[in-house]
DNA sequence: ATGGTCGGAGCCCGA
């Protein structure tokens, strides 16, 4: 089963990638974030017209926003409110594996804004908080069972998930307090990290190149802030990895990339 | 060299 994660940055404008991507990686399931749009507005029909029949959206308008597309069929478990602020920041859905069912969970995390301060950012504030909530979500037994945990989660978390990590120790997204508090998330559910299960923690790997370089290949100064995490239930089922890096090269792209991971069961 | 670029909404905000 191979299941996909991919900060879109707009599902509308960018549904001919999403369908070039379907059509040549072939996911089983795909997960988006930032589809910027209101339910009223996915283009389902563009999803269905590709086989994927079976899609899961918490929308709204102009920010955020999660889905879930498949081809086989999905049980909606739940579009959870963390923070409780009304953003569509989340959704989970049960999916059919080889190995059995398995519990899907699509995240947005918040961005945090630019300043590292909780006491002049309320946005970055926002950000530690709903890590906290995800911790104790894990703890209340979210990783139980055969479980896996995607999307794009705003924090590169090891040294080697950044292009610099020294620049970057003040930059929101890799900064000292985010990274403990993702931790702790990872800790608190005990999920491993799928992508690093792959690539050793002392090789670059990013999922996300700002558009504001001019040459994002030349300087690929990228950060790693897509993940996927898999319970303890699903660890021994990790059969492939891929980070789909040409996708930033393509014609009005996502400043994200997919990452797709394989599954045995 | 402390900027640079996107998207959506609606002439700025969030990333």
């Amino acid at each position: 089963m191979k299941i996909a994660t991919w900060n879109i940055n707009s599902v509308r404008l960018r549904m001919p990638l999403v369908a070039h991507f379907l059509k040549t990686a072939a996911p089983d399931i795909l997960c988006l974030q930032e589809t910027k749009c209101r339910d009223a507005e996915f283009p389902m029909k563009d999803f269905t017209s590709l086989g994927y029949n079976h899609v899961e959206i918490n929308g709204q308008k102009g920010y955020h926003g999660v889905a879930v597309a498949s081809k086989k069929p999905l049980r909606l478990i739940e579009k959870r409110d963390f923070c409780e602020k009304g953003d569509a920041r989340h959704i989970s859905v049960e999916a059919e594996g080889e190995g059995g069912p398995i519990t899907l969970h699509n995240f947005y995390v918040p961005a945090g804004g630019d300043e590292p301060d909780v006491e002049i950012n309320p946005k970055f504030a926002h950000k530690l908080s709903f890590l906290d909530e995800m911790k104790a979500w894990g703890e209340n037994g979210a990783a139980k069972g055969r479980v896996a945990m995607v999307g794009d989660l705003n924090i590169a978390p090891l040294e080697h998930d950044v292009w610099s990590h020294k620049q970057l120790l003040k930059v929101v997204s890799h900064t000292p307090v985010e990274v403990e508090k993702l931790s702790a998330v990872f800790q608190a559910g005990k999920w491993i990290d799928a992508m690093r299960h792959f690539v050793p923690a002392d090789e670059k790997l990013y999922t996300w190149w700002s558009y504001r370089a001019a040459d994002w290949a030349a300087s690929n100064r990228g950060r790693r802030l897509d993940h996927i995490l898999v319970s303890e239930g699903l660890g021994g089922a990790l059969k492939k990895l891929d980070v789909l890096t040409e996708a930033r090269g393509w014609e009005r792209p996502s400043d994200h990339v997919p990452v797709i991971i394989e599954l045995s069961e």
